[in-house]
DNA sequence: TCTTAAATTAGAATCGTTCTTATTTAGGAT
DNA sequence: ATCCTAAATAAGAACGATTCTAATTTAAGA
């Protein structure tokens, strides 16, 4: 993706630009398959090696904390990260993560739970998951 | 809970009845706030201080493994075990978790998934999850 | 009662993540 | 352009929840 979006993206989050957080949201944008931070690190280390484990779980709890990113659980725990928050769902299959986008069950649970009352909870967001088999081989 | 019960419960899921599986399962059914897994192997061992740790953590696998417990995960990664599968919501805050029974909402959403085909995806099971906020004090 | 696969024990090992301290740096102020 | 300072990063040690291993015990069917 164009260094400047991705620049963009991270000063708009109100964050301060730096390489490293370059690196990691490119890295994040480029694999539309919600990477491990296993695999992010993998990813970003090949491009960058003088990066730092520890800098790379730093960046992307700061992205999780100002909204740029967020966090998957799979089945086993694993998470997982996701730099496209439109409306979509999760499709799981044990460790295995698909999206799977549908306007209308967005809107329709959306507009069900605008109208309902949770005592004691202000509600701000809604997951929904899938869980089930795929029929073909894995995707990662 | 009765103990006779919780031994059906085991015995149903195609499980050997032993002590320590009773101990987890009954611990797990007297407590309805998704304790965690140390929370459980501290409930767990105040009655039964010879219990092993890992004992406890294999339990927990097998009884997710066999359908008689599900594990919830909160958004910073823990893992809760919930031993009332009966098509409840769970509302996030943070590590605290509640449960959220909303019938409607429940059927509403099962019936849409069933209209819906989603390809090579076997659809098993779904889950909403509710992210906000609590107003009151925290819940554990 | 016997038999055997399954379950449990105890604690060592693992490894993803967090922490610590020193160093560097982004970006606003001068 | 340079300076300043809070914020970010580096490096690797530390941590700790979970898993693993090998020996022992046990549930429950024959």
């Amino acid at each position: 993706m164009d260094t400047e979006k991705i620049k963009n993206k991270i000063k708009s989050a109100g964050l301060k630009v730096t390489p490293q957080r370059l690196a990691v949201l490119d890295a994040l944008l480029e694999s539309r398959n919600h990477p491990t931070a296993e695999m992010l690190i993998k990813i970003v280390q090949k491009k960058h090696p003088y990066i730092a484990v520890g800098t790379i779980y730093n960046i992307l709890d700061t992205f999780v904390k100002h909204g740029l990113v967020e966090k998957v659980f799979t089945e086993n725990n694993v998470i997982r990260y996701d730099a496209f928050m439109d409306g979509h769902f999760h499709i799981l299959d044990g460790d295995e993560i698909k999206d799977f986008y549908d306007e209308k069950l967005f809107r329709m649970v959306k507009k069900y739970l605008s109208g309902v009352n949770i005592p004691d909870f202000q509600l701000e967001d809604f997951e929904i998951i899938l869980k089930g088999k795929f029929n073909s081989g894995k995707v990662n």
